[in-house]
DNA sequence: GGAATAGTGTCTTTGAGACACTATTTT
DNA sequence: AAAATAGTGTCTCAAAGACACTATTCC
């Protein structure tokens, strides 16, 4: 922790940022939520919504206050760390460390954060085959892809990668899902997760089987042109 | 990543750490390398070897630098970063950002390491139960349980949950073991990580069979009272 | 030969995949 | 009735666990 040759005052220290990428699932694709910079440098890009963490303040309440000023988002049910970025040399404003968090949301809170605000718009991530890199494409909701800004394209695959891991050992992807959702909403999430589609036998399966994962409501769907299914709710809240 | 109302050079500057968990297995357990602190604050008490970074410095890189003063290691097969965690309050000396790293060393390396050097120690980690949180006790060679200095208790437990998550999913847990290892030698590495025993049938067959991990070198123990086994080697160098 | 651990063969159980079949809704 | 998706039952196959058995070393 520290060192006996130099004071503690003596070192020098870097900036502090935290990077919150948003996610959700719509349309059997994963979406995240981008900012468009108003300021020096990379003005213009499309970035995630961070800000830098002020003295006293916890990492996660960065993260909370980033997503309130810049994503017009209040709550966020699930919140997890990501990875810290060392940025020597890759920003021009001197030694800045970045922090990256991922969250999850329904997408229908997600519409609602990003519409009427031109400075902020939803983002679907594709991927080159079964690759867990960086997204190959980050393309808008009028299909134009975009270049983010710094390496937010390299903190999205992480955080795809991170998902992938937790997918079958945690039920925290759930935090996709509205508070009601059939099996196929949470099949094809799933299935935008991973970049694979899933057997539809085994998933029911599985996933029924799993009473502390989700459990059924008795409630159906509502205007559907077909059989309606049943509807689902989360075992363990958020 | 920045904010239209502040200037860049208003921002608050953390002091910024490294921490990293040497982790070793051995005799059926997990041990990990402790640094006796030799200043305030907790002088006296046994800590991960860390270091301040410096500006400039790569992360990975003060994580070497670390090593190599306090812990006498020049050289690391596999280092990975666990998670940042913001002190705030938690060390007297202000604001400090620690990012916790973990690296894997086969014991004989870590043993050279610490033999002779009175402020370094190998100390194993006991769990209860199944737990992945923080570990129940840390211990010395001479049995003796110690209380790590501010939250590297926790930071250990992490390194477990970490260690539990690769296992099966990566071959990095195998940098835990020398060139050259025994079946018996890989399985009782897993179950020190996982913390339960595993079928050896099944061990043998899942990791034999997967020529991506491991292969057979044709040559086998020598000097036990016993039948020799086999001795196999990674596929994939480290 | 006895003790100890290495390694093989095989039976059973479990879960995933495949697929045929039934069920319920709208048009 | 036709179209569409929801949901069930069952067969097959692959992998894990259990366990009996053989193999090779030192004493």
């Amino acid at each position: 922790m520290t060192n006996g040759q130099r004071e503690f005052k003596d070192y020098p220290r870097p900036s502090l940022a935290v990077d919150p990428a948003v996610m959700t699932v719509h349309d059997g694709r994963l979406w995240t939520i981008l900012w468009r910079r108003q300021n020096a440098p990379q003005q213009g890009y499309w970035a995630l919504p961070g800000a830098f963490v002020n003295e006293g303040e916890e990492l996660e309440a960065a993260v909370a206050r980033a997503l309130r000023t810049k994503a017009n988002l209040d709550r966020t049910s699930y919140v997890e760390q990501l990875f810290a970025w060392n940025k020597v040399g890759r920003d021009p404003r001197g030694w800045v460390i970045t922090v990256a968090y991922f969250a999850l949301l329904p997408q229908k809170q997600l519409q609602a954060a990003v519409d009427g605000d031109k400075n902020v718009g939803l983002f679907a991530l594709e991927f080159d085959g079964s690759s867990s890199g960086r997204p190959a494409r980050v393309v808008g909701t009028d299909g134009r892809p975009v270049s983010p800004a710094f390496d937010h394209a390299e903190i999205l695959g992480m955080v795809v990668r991170r998902l992938r891991e937790r997918l079958w050992h945690s039920p925290v992807v759930l935090a996709l899902l509205p508070e009601r959702f059939t099996l196929h909403e949470m099949r094809t999430s799933y299935e935008a997760i991973l970049g694979r589609s899933l057997n539809k036998d085994s998933f029911r399966r599985k996933v029924t089987n799993n009473k502390m994962l989700i459990q059924p409501t008795g409630e159906y769907q509502q205007d559907v042109d077909h059989r309606p299914a049943e509807l689902f709710a989360r075992t363990i809240e958020l």
